[in-house]
DNA sequence: TTGAGGAAATTT
DNA sequence: AATTTCCTCAAA
């Protein structure tokens, strides 16, 4: 009876170890506890036992039971001849097909300790191809055997001509040949085509490492012989491979991926892209160099595809992997370079599932391997160029070939001197500006990172601020919403009617501009123009984010108005006039990145001037233009800029001086996302050297009908955050419909 | 009492 | 993640 409902319950896996009943296959075999991760958010592997002749060892893929039912896991460890293992369930069956690597098991358990996560979550995106264990599926094409056949028709020619082009299945060569199934059956019965039983996962072509590349420059030959060096050496490294677009750091880092490759006769190199670069004309440029397309992995691959993929790095046989943020998971046994190519692009962070940013983990999976690492950009990010800094990270300059890069058309508005009229926030020059684009048919942007409409209340009879009980920061106003809001601990009341100070009605003065205020004043110079807010309270779902984006880049709006929001990845075309309303952010503003994403906000804007693209321009507002933060944005002079920056994060104690961490609680309704958020902050562990902010409405408020609400936590180094947020998950017990999320090292703030 | 239907607990 | 178990509510 169990068998036969085991039997139904079974996954159909083709042929497979039938494990031997014990003691039936040697007669003093001993037991084995093994251990068994699942790819199921379980909080440990689970334990059973096996046959010692077996010879289970980690790594194996097996099929085990859990309650009724039979699930596929992977071995984490093995214990011979245990005493206990006899009263364990037994494991069903082993799998063919290679074993996990051991780096694989270790980055498993890395990471979900880092992320906070079950291993089996993080297991799960490791063994994303279920069939790649199983004999590979074959199918049947025909091939010439070099005899002639007694009689050669026109149409028998024609067969045998497109037999030897290519070897496919009877039914395609008879199409190709334009002929009936007929004429191929007769070739096959009189011996001049034989029937060939071949692989659908057949081994991809290995790179050519005779090949050599294009013919490098003498500062980018002194580059590539620098990468080529550290991956030569062996071990953990990682470089920062800076150079501006042009400077030709993709034939560098093609150099340091030869290098690795020639290191073993099965080393592997892993190139990330962000998944908007994996384009054909990406991957046609490994191919000139390598002479074979790289193994290519991505969301998108069709399942194939991935199942050919996955088994042939397991194997160690595929050599060369492109791929998006997810190839990082892949199995590779003998991992020698990971290039991560314009490392600073935000989509590197997935946001959804188990978060992560892969720049990062593609570092620790190094290190946990070995391995060399790479990280290429023209613009890299404040923590990486930190950790160059500091002799961390080795790093590689490439200058431009044309000396100092012409200077992009950025211009600042001291608005000392070129002051918007009293009551508004935009200067002329930036509405003249704006008014050029539209009359070319082109977009502008009005950036303005702060949410609502007026960032302070004011009573105009006492001088009494509204501000957060809890904090005693401002309250912004939201006229959408007419409340009043504070951003960092999410406190919200309606505006009130009176002073609460002085009892004063009606005495409420707007003070500051927040992206609805400019929004309202756009209008008034545009009336006619379609204008758009682009703000997480305007789009407070991925739907709305989506929708809108198209509409920009339909050209169904003229003028957008965004938060940082705007800045997260998202590249229009047609936009060729940046307005930054108020350049004078900071840490105070609560978003760490916002003076790194207006730089690169902007250095995208600008760069297209002088191109064959469309001539961008920028306009800067600021109020210190003296400042070297704005001297360095309006100059486009990165050094001068991240020295700024790093000194205000440095002072702060923020990331990468100190770390970030953030928890979001969802649930169906917003009673309950509130209600669940409270009760979950009393709960919160002190830790000294670790603030706790929050909770506060999410940054995109709704996501798919679930109520978002969040946590922000900041740490001085060397507090072991992963380790609070685990001891603070754990002591919460919550409502089954509300989930938590623990987001380490968050990026999306407002 | 019975039995949906849903939430909570369990799985080695 | 997928079942099983527990619990509540309502109808007979």
């Amino acid at each position: 009876m169990e068998a036969l409902k085991r039997q139904r319950t079974a996954p159909p896996l083709g042929p497979l170890f039938a494990v031997a009943e014990e003691g039936a296959a040697f007669e003093h075999d001993t037991l084995d506890k093994v251990s068994v991760q699942f790819p199921l958010p379980l909080p440990e592997p689970f334990d059973y036992r096996a046959a010692s002749s077996l010879g289970i060892e980690p790594g194996m893929h097996v099929i085990a039971p859990i309650g009724t039912r039979l699930v596929r896991g992977v071995v984490w460890r093995v214990e011979k001849d245990h005493p206990g293992a006899a009263n364990l369930k037994a494991i069903e069956e082993v799998l063919p097909g290679s074993p996990l690597p051991s780096i694989s098991r270790d980055f498993v358990d890395w990471s979900a300790k880092y992320l906070v996560r079950p291993a089996g979550d993080l297991l799960r995106m490791v063994a994303r191809s279920p069939e790649a264990l199983l004999p590979p599926p074959t199918h049947i094409v025909l091939a010439p055997t070099g005899e002639t056949p007694p009689k050669v028709t026109e149409a028998r020619a024609r067969v045998l001509e497109e037999a030897a082009k290519e070897h496919v299945s009877a039914a395609e060569l008879a199409r190709r040949a334009d002929v009936s199934s007929a004429v191929v059956k007769g070739l096959v019965d009189c011996g001049a085509l034989t029937k060939l039983e071949i692989s659908e996962d057949p081994p991809f072509p290995a790179p050519d490492l005779s090949m050599s590349g294009k013919a490098l420059s003498a500062i980018q030959t002194a580059a590539a012989d620098r990468v080529c060096a550290f991956v030569r050496d062996g071990g953990f490294h990682v470089s920062l491979l800076d150079g501006v677009t042009g400077s030709g750091k993709t034939e560098v880092y093609l150099e340091a991926a030869a290098e690795a490759l020639k290191q073993a006769p099965d080393a592997q190199v892993l190139v990330l892209l962000p998944e908007i670069a994996l384009t054909q004309s990406a991957m046609s440029r490994f191919e000139a160099r390598f002479g074979v397309t790289p193994v290519e992995w991505h969301s998108a691959i069709p399942h194939k595809a991935r199942r050919r993929a996955w088994r042939e790095i397991a194997a160690g046989r595929a050599r060369l992997i492109v791929g998006a943020r997810s190839a990082l998971f892949l199995p590779y046994p003998n991992l020698k370079l990971i290039v991560v190519d314009e490392e600073h692009d935000p989509s590197y962070k997935q946001e959804e599932g188990v978060i992560y940013q892969a720049r990062d983990l593609a570092v620790a999976r190094a290190k946990l391997g070995s391995c060399a690492v790479i990280l290429a950009s023209a613009t890299p990010s404040l923590e990486t160029l930190v950790n160059a800094q500091a002799g961390r990270y080795a790093h590689v300059e490439l200058p431009s070939r044309h000396g100092t890069a012409e200077l992009p058309d950025v211009e600042l508005i001291d608005l000392k001197i070129d002051a918007p009229e009293k009551g508004r926030w935009i200067s002329p020059k930036l509405i003249r500006a704006c008014a050029e684009a539209m009359l070319r048919g082109e977009q502008s942007l009005f950036y303005m990172n702060r949410r609502g409409y007026a960032p302070l209340t004011l009573c105009r009879a006492c001088g009494h601020r509204m501000q957060s009980p809890e904090t005693d920061s401002w309250l912004v106003e939201h006229r959408y919403s007419g409340r009043l809001v504070c951003h960092l601990t999410g406190f919200s009341m309606p505006k009130p009617k009176a002073c609460p100070e002085c009892q004063t009605p009606d005495s409420f003065t707007s003070i500051g501009p927040g992206v609805e205020r400019i929004e309202e004043e756009v209008r008034e110079f545009f009336p006619a123009a379609r204008i758009e807010i682009f703000s997480s309270d305007t789009t407070p779902d991925g739907d709305a984010v989506r929708a809108l984006v198209k509409r920009m880049e339909d050209g169904e709006i003229d003028i957008l108005i965004g938060t940082q929001i705007v800045a997260k990845g998202h590249n229009f075309p047609n936009l060729t006039f940046v307005g930054v309303v108020d350049a004078d952010l900071g840490l105070k503003g609560g978003d760490l990145r916002a003076g790194e994403r207006t730089f690169q906000l902007v250095s995208q804007v600008a760069g297209r001037a002088g191109r064959h693209e469309k001539a961008g321009r920028a306009l800067i507002q600021t109020y210190a233009p003296q400042e070297p933060v704005m001297q360095a944005l309006a100059a486009q002079d990165r050094d001068a800029f991240f020295a700024a920056e790093i000194a205000e994060r440095e002072a702060a104690g923020m990331p990468p001086y100190g770390r970030l961490a953030a928890i979001i609680v969802s649930a169906p309704n917003e009673q309950l996302a509130n209600d669940a958020s409270k009760a979950m902050g009393e709960k919160a562990p002190v830790v000294d050297g670790l603030d706790l902010w929050g909770p506060a409405p999410a940054p995109l408020s709704v996501i798919r009908g679930m109520h978002r609400r969040r946590f922000l936590i900041r740490a001085n180094r060397g507090v072991d955050v992963s380790a609070f947020l685990a001891a603070w998950a754990g002591r919460v017990k919550l409502h089954s419909a509300v989930r938590v999320q623990i987001d380490v090292d968050p990026y999306s703030f407002l």
